[in-house]
RNA sequence: CGCGGAGUAGAGCAGCCCGGUAGCUCGUCAGGCUCAUAACCUGGAGGUCGCGAGUUCGAAUCUCGCCUCCGCACCCA
């Protein structure tokens, strides 16, 4: 899901780190090329069409990707190209293969795993039509690889998350590796192979070096010095490209490789698995105008255990929405700031001397972002987010120990320190929120007066200063409420 | 067939690796408060932890068998 790479991208961004975050699509292949000719339209002209599209969706995500590399684009091609070159000769050779073959699919399949359609017509696994293919191609070695692949996952069992996805490629791996077809000369809509303009490259050869040509390769400067990439994230359902053929490809050319594979679960239609053709497709755009974007990427992060396959609903998506964002983070900062702004001057107060119970919320948020460094480390974004909520809970429950409506009254002087504490809590909130809903807590650090430039991470270790104005605050997370049926 | 995951209160989940009063969120019921977006706080009710057997002083947690659902195959990314 591209909405946790985004957050994870922009919590290390305003951790204070330089990160890079590229996405893009692979275009080439034969499905593209068939696509394509059914159409009557050039290829180019498809792949552009999608393009555009994909970029629109990730815009209106939020997607804050610093390249989005094609795999058409003519770095791309000069860069795989190159890659192939250097891959080791002798992990390279010319053989023919034949088998069957599902367009569809863009695999073989064994004769053993096909099974028998209607008039005796053979069907992949997946019910796709087969054909006899028989042709030559290059092959790349891969069996020579699988010892050093099982002690590239022993030596880093970081490598491919989750761990059960980890487990699969393992026993996947040691059942043996076989040589990999890394090029066809049945159609021609891909990257030529170097010094052999039969054929073009397989779509994974291609497709999986685009994480380097978009950094440049095969420059060595620039970009590239960037290299290994900290995290390729991934679905689960491409673990196996991404955890054995393409450690074996960088290996064979001598590469670094990327720390760490993480393939993603999928998002279910209420337990269904979301498909065309059963018609429960949930457009990302329609969800984005119904409920507003922060509160989807909200739920996205916070409802669906990372890795794991998550479920969406509308009523599990406005009960999010209500309980955490609207009675949880928004009411907090609505009673408090509001009070603030009707009872103490409209500006941060100015404290007295902390008590225990004082000092222990400020700790309790200040000690966030080391916990919250640790999760996103391990791409835990439901228990960071979690984390979170109890502060706003704890929060809460201080607001009425001490009822500041009450000291009003009785002790102004005693209000004012817990409203100054709870104003800095609230920024530490907001501040940490950030990565996940970017517009919702900019709304909120506006209404606390933080100024642009000291919104990061380290921004936080200057409280804010009492007596600065702040403006009459507005409701940042609305209820939904259902539109009369 | 095989490989893998799952079956715990009305719903969604954690706990299981490292056995010992079954926990969280939401909902629900009662009480409190009134600053706030009918919100917030406190307390209660609600579970034979899929079924059966075994190991053990003791099992949601370990072992074996069985049942059911799901993924590894479409689609989508």
């Amino acid at each position: 899901e591209v909405i946790a790479v985004d957050a994870l991208a922009r919590f290390m961004r305003l951790d204070g780190y330089d990160v890079r975050f590229q996405t893009g699509m692979d275009e080439h292949g034969q499905k593209i090329e068939q696509t394509a000719r059914k159409l009557d339209i050039a290829p180019q002209a498809l792949v552009d069409k999608v393009a555009a599209q994909f970029r629109a969706l990730y815009d209106g995500l939020g997607i804050s990707y610093d390249d989005f590399i094609r795999t058409t684009e003519p770095r791309h091609k000069t860069g795989a190209q190159e890659f192939w070159r250097r891959m080791s000769k002798d992990d390279i050779y010319l053989d023919k293969y034949s088998g069957w073959y599902s367009v569809r699919d863009e695999a073989y399949f064994d004769e053993s795993e096909l099974t028998q359609g209607e008039g005796g017509q053979k069907l992949a696994p997946s019910g796709a039509p087969v054909e006899w293919v028989e042709e030559e191609s290059y092959f790349f070695r891969l069996s020579a690889y699988q010892d050093r692949l099982l002690e590239l996952y022993e030596d880093n069992p970081g490598f491919i998350q989750p761990d059960s996805r980890r487990n699969e490629i393992v026993s996947f791996v040691k059942s043996g590796l076989r040589d990999l077809s890394i090029s066809r000369t049945t159609f021609s809509w891909g990257v030529p192979v170097p010094d052999a303009p039969k054929h073009v490259m397989y779509v994974w050869v291609d497709a999986l070096s685009n994480y380097i040509t978009a950094l440049g390769y095969p420059e060595p400067q620039g970009e590239m010095t960037r290299w290994p990439a900290d995290i390729h994230i991934i679905g689960k359902d491409i673990t196996r490209f991404h955890a054995i053929y393409w450690p074996a490809f960088l290996m064979s050319a001598k590469l670094a490789l990327p720390k760490r594979v993480f393939g993603h679960g999928f998002i279910y239609n209420r337990g269904e698995k979301m498909s065309k053709s059963v018609g429960n497709v949930i457009a990302p755009q329609d969800l984005i105008a119904t409920y507003g974007l922060d509160p989807i990427r909200y739920f996205l992060l916070r409802e669906v255990a990372f890795g794991q396959d998550g479920n969406i609903s509308h009523e599990a998506l406005v009960q999010r929405m209500n309980s955490d964002l609207a009675n949880g983070l928004g009411n907090l900062a609505q009673r408090v700031l509001s009070f603030i702004n009707k009872n103490a001057g409209a500006v941060v107060p100015t404290p007295g001397a902390l008590l225990p119970a004082d000092e222990a919320l400020l700790k309790a948020a200040q000690d966030l972002l080391p916990a919250l460094r640790k999760e996103y480390a391990e791409q835990a974004f439901h228990r960071a987010l979690d984390l979170i909520w109890q502060v706003i809970a704890a929060s809460d429950r201080y607001v009425d120990e001490f009822a500041p409506w009450t000291l009003r009254k009785t002790d102004p002087a005693r209000m004012n320190t817990v409203l100054y504490v709870l104003t800095q809590v609230i920024r530490q909130l907001a501040t940490l929120v950030q990565p996940v809903m970017p517009a919702s807590s900019a709304k909120l650090l506006d209404q606390l007066a933080v100024p642009k430039d000291k919104r990061d991470f380290a921004g936080l270790a200057t409280p804010l200063a009492p007596g600065t104005a702040l403006p009459a605050p507005q409701g940042v997370f609305p209820r939904f409420v259902e539109p009369a049926a």
